[in-house]
RNA sequence: CGGAGCGUAGCGCAGCCUGGUAGCGCACUUGCUUCGGGAGCAAGGGGUCGGAGGUUCGAAUCCUCUCGCUCCGACCA
């Protein structure tokens, strides 16, 4: 370690913490063995051990003085979260961009992920007493024209179907003028509007009531800036519309769900959040009010990842959704609607994502333990193969997600590949081991010990009997480490606005350099109107996410008006 | 849609300043050797350098436009 090494220089030079030089240098110039770590050492070592980029001085084991260890991806959280997000994405086998811009290919382990968040949602939601249906995807334009503000908070962001036909033209496939529609159609960004419609023709008596109505569904919104799961032009969710005969009933559906949405999250995706009420500027377009709840990524920003309103009889008085009562008198309905998105896998990533992929909670993981038989092309292999399916076939009975991955891979690859899937359990199955009746395991929520990967050995039978008691533990305990970032990163002694910026930093438009910031809880007085949108301008890149419906003994002025404070509200950087 | 940065093989990148017809590592294929673990050696396959124009004898490289990605802003149940 000697003279200063080129790379170093070039680094500095260009005054960025680029790995551009960081190049892996022909073969001929190392030693072998000790190359084919550098490109685990690439990125992390940039920055910090420029002596790495020399060839000639000892690459491998140190990483700014520390042992190098060895990861999964090709980036680290600390280095570039919304690449790390990327590449979790990706190297997870989650999902990919499509050929048509903000739209997104779900693969097979992504799509495993929503099917398990559809099954346990979908049977919360039928035990609280609503039944499952489908709604076109198009809707005539005159429908959503229908509410004043609903219009309003839609109309940017609508995809339209104009024509039904196309035609040949001097050898292009062009669109046909002469089959041009009547009224055009939008492609459904929510249903209220045709549900609705639907709704009014459906009630007729205080008997109909309340309707209770679910569907599963895709939507579009033609978003300007998109990411994979987060904010995506066509994405996935389920829609519950309800229509009820008085406020009381109705309101009490919209919490309901709530709460059902925040069970949901907490116990199966394993994410700990907040349900409140969100502020009047931040309510759905057309509803009276608008709950959600609220998650902490592992950047410190909110993601919202579920949404229940109370829609008063606004859609009803625009669609006419009418009913007799009691009384014999034709009285409008308040209706509800609530929705959860494709977007919760998104926050199930950086929620529970680390350095080394993708780990899922178990309730929700396509396949909770994968046994990975070391297979070495020769006859002892079909043993092997044997004790591994006697293993998964007592798995199956057990009732857990289980593959044995046979395929004529490199254990050592099909390891890691399920390591950034996020398999929560991996089962490493060996000839020793299958001799003298053992697995060696690894748990994905507790993969290294150190530096070292943190393999486990067990008696077969054992591990068979304690497999779903190990899930247990391994779900509970991602939701503790969550549940932990979530408690210690809300501050609650921020009183005055400059004490805002001053802890989310001055101009909050700036660029944060990935500096981690959690969520503030302020006091404030909950004014609306113009006073409202004064207070959502000066918090630039900052929002007041919601009132939690716990609420504390609320002491001091508001934050903003000075004036007598009503309620505590989290304001956070959000996706 | 405004500001900034970036598009070279599946992934990570070099080459661009100073034009000469494309490279490195990983991954992939084949063979041999290994084998309690992200193996070694050797031989291979894969790229119209995001796209379209222009300058030039010649463009990944220079110029113009365009599309896409990331961040910030605006916007956003």
């Amino acid at each position: 370690m000697t003279a200063a090494p080129l790379g170093f220089e070039a680094c500095i030079v260009h005054g960025r913490a680029t790995w551009k030089h960081c190049t892996p240098l022909p073969k001929a110039l190392f030693g072998s063995g000790a190359f084919a770590r550098f490109r685990h050492a690439t990125r992390e070592c940039c920055a910090h051990a420029p002596d790495l980029h020399n060839p000639g001085y000892g690459l491998l084991r140190t990483c700014g003085g520390r042992p190098m260890s060895k990861r999964a991806l090709p980036i680290t959280r600390e280095q570039n979260f919304p690449d790390w997000y990327q590449a979790v994405v990706r190297d997870g086998d989650m999902a990919e961009t499509s050929p048509v811009r903000g739209c997104m290919i779900i693969k097979p382990w992504g799509w495993g992920v929503w099917e398990r968040i559809q099954a346990e949602l979908d049977t919360r939601i039928k035990d609280t007493g609503h039944d499952n249906c489908y709604f076109p995807l198009f809707i005539p334009l005159s429908f959503i024209a229908k509410e004043a503000e609903h219009v309003e908070g839609f109309a940017k962001e609508m995809a339209v179907v104009t024509h039904h036909r196309l035609m040949n033209k001097d050898g292009k496939l062009v669109v046909d003028p002469d089959a041009k529609l009547e009224e055009p159609l939008i492609v459904r960004p929510t249903s209220e509007t045709i549900i609705g419609d639907a709704f009014q023709r459906w009630i007729k008596s205080y008997r109909d009531l309340p309707l209770l109505i679910n569907q599963w569904a895709n939507v579009v919104r033609w978003e300007m800036r998109t990411r994979l799961f987060l904010r995506t032009a066509e994405f996935l969710w389920q829609e519950g519309h309800t229509a009820h005969a008085d406020r009381d009933d109705a309101m009490a559906e919209t919490l309901k769900m709530l709460e059902v949405y925040r069970e949901f999250s907490e116990n199966i995706l394993a994410m700990p959040v907040i349900a409140g009420e969100k502020p009047a500027n931040e309510r759905f377009p057309g509803a009276d009010n608008t709950y959600s709840i609220e998650a902490m990524m592992q950047d410190g920003k909110a993601l919202q990842a579920g949404t229940s309103h109370y829609l008063g009889t606004h859609f009803a008085q625009a669609q006419n959704i009418q009913f007799q009562n009691q009384q014999g008198q034709l009285t409008h309905c308040h209706t509800t609607s609530w929705g959860v998105s494709t977007r919760l896998i998104g926050g199930v990533i950086m929620t529970h994502g680390d350095d080394d992929g993708l780990r899922l909670p178990p309730k929700i993981a396509p396949r909770q333990i994968v046994i990975v038989p070391m297979l070495r092309d020769k006859p002892e292999d079909k043993e092997l193969l044997d004790y591994c399916g006697g293993i998964e076939k007592e798995l199956k009975a057990a009732g857990i997600r289980v593959l044995v991955d046979a395929k004529p891979t490199k254990s050592a690859e099909k390891r890691w590949n399920w390591v950034r899937r996020g398999a929560p359990v991996i089962v490493e199955v060996g000839g020793r081991d299958a001799s003298g009746g053992n697995v060696t395991y690894m748990r994905r929520d507790a993969l290294r010990d150190g530096d070292k990967i943190a393999s486990h050995t067990s008696p077969r039978d054992a591990f068979v009997a304690g497999a779903a008691a190990l899930l247990d533990e391994i779900q509970a305990r991602l939701y503790a480490e969550a549940k932990a970032r979530l408690d210690g990163n809300i501050i609650s002694n921020i009183t005055t606005f400059s004490g805002l910026e001053d802890y989310f930093g001055a101009a909050a438009g700036d660029d944060e350099g990935g500096v981690f910031k959690g969520w503030a809880r302020v006091a404030w007085s909950k004014p609306e109107g113009e006073k409202l949108e004064a207070i959502a301008d000066r918090l630039k890149a900052l929002t007041i996410r919601n009132a939690p419906m716990v609420q504390d003994k609320v002491q001091g002025a508001c934050l903003f008006t000075r004036r007598t404070r009503k309620e505590y509200v989290l304001i956070a950087r959000a996706y």
